[in-house]
DNA sequence: TTATTTAATTGCAATATTACAATTAATAAT
DNA sequence: ATTATTAATTGTAATATTGCAATTAAATAA
C-alpha cells in the first residue's frame, strides 16, 4: 500500500528508519557533503553545483531541514544552508548504535 | 517522477544513498535487530516476531538479501538467514565515513 | 502418493517519492 | 514604483514502495 506499518514498530526502529531514509537519495546526501566541505552554502550554489532543478533542490532541503539535519539563514533575496551541528551529532549517534551492534559470536546458520 | 537521476551522481553518493535505503524502513531495520541479537534466524521467527504478513517479510528480506547485507541457508523447508558479516562490516565502513564527515570549522552562515 | 510445512513469487491496490514548470513571496536595486 | 534576484510553494505527471491475498515451489512426513 505504499503506506508502512509504522505502529508495529518502536519509536527507536521508526526513529532509525526516518535518519536513514533522509540519506535514501544521492541528491541529499550530494547536498549535505557540500554543506560539510563548503564556506558558501547558498542554495543557488546548491543548485548549479548539482544537477538539478531549483524546486527540487528545494524539496530535498525542505525535507533536511524538517529533519533538523540543517538549517538556513535567509541573507537578503538569498539563504544561506549549514549543517545543524548538534542535531548531526545526535542523529550520528543513534545511527552508529545501530551499525555497531555486536556480530554474533555463534556460528552461522549460513 | 519518481524516479532519482542516479547518472549525475557518484558511484559514492548513490553507494551511500542504496545502503540508506535499506535502513529506511522500520522492518528491515527490526529484521536486521532481530538476526544481530539471534541464535534461531528462521524467516518464520521474523515473520512471528514482526506483526507484517510472510510475503511482506519475504520481500524485505529479498531486498536485504540483495543488497549482501543478509544470507540465508535452506534448512528442510524452512530457511535460516542471518547477517553477512563481511558485508555488513564494508557497508558500515561506507556509512560511517559518511557520517563522520568533519564539521566545518568556520563560522556558520545560520 | 498424498498431505503438510515453510517460504518465495505473482498480481494488484494504495500510498509515497521524485522531478520540474509555473507561480508566488520576499528582499534588494534602480 | 519598477525591476531583478533568489528561493519557497503549488500543481501535476511519472515512477517507486509497501502490504497482502492467492498461488506456487520445494522439501519433509505420513
Amino acid at each position: 500500500m505504499g503506506l508502512a506499518k509504522t505502529e508495529i514498530f518502536t519509536d527507536h526502529q521508526n526513529q532509525i528508519a526516518i535518519f536513514a531514509k533522509a540519506f535514501g537519495h544521492p541528491a541529499r546526501v550530494a547536498i549535505l557533503q557540500q554543506l560539510f566541505k563548503m564556506d558558501s552554502c547558498y542554495c543557488g550554489s546548491l543548485v548549479d553545483e548539482i544537477g538539478l532543478a531549483q524546486p527540487t533542490i528545494s524539496q530535498h532541503l525542505k525535507e533536511l531541514r524538517n529533519l533538523g539535519l540543517v538549517k538556513g539563514n535567509v541573507e537578503g533575496t538569498s539563504v544561506c544552508y549549514c549543517i545543524d551541528k548538534d542535531n548531526w551529532t545526535a542523529m550520528k549517534s543513534v545511527m552508529e548504535d545501530f551499525l555497531n551492534q555486536d556480530l554474533p559470536e555463534n556460528e552461522d546458520c549460513c
